[in-house]
RNA sequence: CGGGGCGUAGCUCAGCCUGGUAGAGCGCUUGCUUUGGGAGCAAGAAGUCGUGAGUUCGAAUCUCGCCGCCCCGACCA
């Protein structure tokens, strides 16, 4: 056995796609299901999502919503009061047609269940909540006194994809959707733009992944919506991937619905709704962000386990004293806080020998691994490891000196995976001009084998919606997003069409 | 929906071309040894070989149908 042989095979430059389905194993996050399209997201896994669902709802209730809930089941008419909307979804619905089963006896014995009791309308399994809770707010806003609304639901929702991945694209996904709606255009607006900037916050603050924060071009908006605001981020593949949305829907689902109040100026008008999103891809968004060639490396503020505690135990006779001193320190850590929630903590205490949980652990990627044998306890140290550092690397401390930094620790380990992410965007983003820049730009050296290659190209853009398709079909580079910084806005000339451009847009691969 | 691949032990797969009724590694269980480390030795548990039919004395192996999954596209969070 080689000593730099990764936990992970292949290695990330090997074939990423595969050394990605293999880390989400390896940490035990996730495995697919024996339905297809569908996984079970195991405890490592959904603890990060339970975390992204604390946190998150805590800036949707400082922002003023409440979380509600609506059904699973949408009637079909419903999908078809807004054209776009309908059609956008149509492909990817699961419909339900009957509701009850009748058991018939084989011959051979088994029984097999024949579906029976055909509905008059179907239901379709919700791809979204627009038209639903559209209904609802229909029956509960009848004056601008009833606004603005502002809900939100944590939920699973299904689209019948072509291509399922673990996280980035399945069948069925958690998700929060939220779903408000204003007394005027203006408000709905700010109302996008302030939950756009909640996600990029989040992205940036908690899951260490830097996003540029834009709106879409009309190809690529939701269905429905007047405009789509996106945060995109760089993974190490350097493809971009949208990690959650926010969109203006004017009043074209409030017409759909029926969402009408009496105003201020005694008339009756329609509505200004929004909604936005993020779901378990953030997952998967983190895993490519973030995992090397060992495994996970979780965020701190997000990871399920920030410390684990490993005790050494080389002797039968001093094993329950370490672990003893193992679960005292335990105790004393979560005392602690770190970014306003108490150090979580686990002594792994299995029978089990030292260098397979140590190998375990650093494959969950847990941000902090704390050995404690007998020797530490007279010595009163412990030996600390950061799985953002090598995996061999161990730092012998005093125990006073690690409780007393391991909250800055921690910090260092977060600040260092957002440092790192940025840096890996920062140097595969390229403002470039012509369409031989761009052209060589997403070209992979070895077309067998393609290498990484390309990032974000920062184009001059003043195409029409043909030449974007036009792009699409030849590189498989699209817009990802209308970046809203100031940074892009310059004068120059559209690589594609010669005509003057006021603003640079991110081309780029993605998920 | 197109193109490719695959369904054999919990997992990864070999065996199939050249039919004779099942194997490896990992994992699991037990014992011994080892122990600041993903260890070693030994024993053991575990599979109606995706499914249905056909050919045959005999099918994991050959033929046909069906089902499912994975990968690459088109579609998408």
């Amino acid at each position: 056995m080689s000593q730099d042989k990764s936990a992970i095979s292949p290695r990330r430059e090997e074939d990423f796609p595969e050394w990605y389905q293999q880390v989400v194993r390896a940490a035990d996050m996730a495995e697919n299901s024996e339905v297809r399209g569908c996984m079970v997201i195991k405890p490592w896994g959904y603890g990060l999502w339970e975390n992204i669902q604390k946190q998150l709802d805590v800036k949707f209730k400082e922002t003023g919503h409440v979380n509600a809930y609506f059904p699973l089941l949408i009637p079909l008419s419903y999908l078809e009061k807004e054209a776009e909307h309908a059609e956008g979804f149509a492909t990817e619905c699961a419909v339900v047609t009957h509701h009850r089963l009748e058991a018939q006896k084989q011959p051979d014995g088994t029984t097999k269940m024949i579906p029976t009791g055909e509905l008059a309308e179907p239901f379709v399994i919700r791809p979204t909540s627009e038209t639903i809770i559209g209904a609802a707010f229909a029956r509960w806003v009848e004056s601008y006194r009833d606004l603005p609304l502002l809900i939100n639901q944590w939920a699973n929702v299904m689209r019948w994809e072509m291509r399922p991945r673990l996280f980035l694209r399945t069948a069925e996904f958690l998700w929060q959707e939220g779903h408000t709606a204003h007394e005027t255009a203006e408000e709905a607006m700010s109302e996008t733009k302030l939950m756009h900037k909640v996600y990029a916050d989040f992205l940036r603050d908690h899951l260490a992944i830097p996003v540029i924060p834009g709106e879409k071009t009309e190809n690529e908006r939701f269905p429905g919506a007047v405009s789509t605001f996106t945060v995109e981020a760089m993974v190490q593949d350097r493809k971009a991937i949208q990690a959650g949305t926010s969109h203006f829907l004017g009043q074209n689902f409030a017409k759909a619905s029926g969402i009408q109040f009496l105003g201020r100026d005694n008339q009756r008008q329609h509505a200004w709704t929004t909604s936005w999103g993020v779901s378990t891809r953030l997952i998967g968004t983190m895993i490519m962000a973030h995992a090397d060639d060992d495994g996970m490396i979780m965020p701190p503020r997000m990871a399920p386990t920030q410390i684990v505690i490993l005790p050494v135990t080389p002797k039968p006779d001093t094993r329950q004293e370490v672990i003893d001193a193992c679960e005292a320190l335990a105790t004393t850590l979560r005392t602690q806080t770190y970014a306003g929630e108490p150090l979580r903590v686990h002594v792994d205490k299995r029978d089990l020998q030292g260098g397979t949980k140590n190998w375990e652990w650093i494959k969950k990627g847990v941000p902090l691994r704390v050995e404690m044998g007998p020797r530490d306890i007279t010595s009163r140290s412990v030996a600390v490891s950061r799985r953002d550092a090598g995996v061999k690397g161990k730092e012998i401390v005093g125990k006073e000196d690690f409780l007393r930094n391991v909250t800055e620790l921690l910090h260092e380990v977060q600040s260092t995976l957002l440092a790192r992410a940025t840096a890996l965007r920062d140097e595969h983003t390229k403002k470039l001009e012509t369409m031989e820049e761009f052209v060589a730009f997403f070209t992979p050296k070895n077309a067998d084998k393609p290498e990484a290659h390309g990032g974000f190209a920062l184009m001059h853009w003043a195409g029409s919606n043909d030449d974007e398709d036009q792009i699409a079909k030849d590189y498989k580079v699209t817009i990802r997003c209308i970046p809203l910084g100031d940074e892009y806005a310059e004068e120059g000339t559209c690589f594609m069409t010669g005509k003057p451009s006021a603003r640079r847009v991110v081309f780029a691969k993605s998920y």
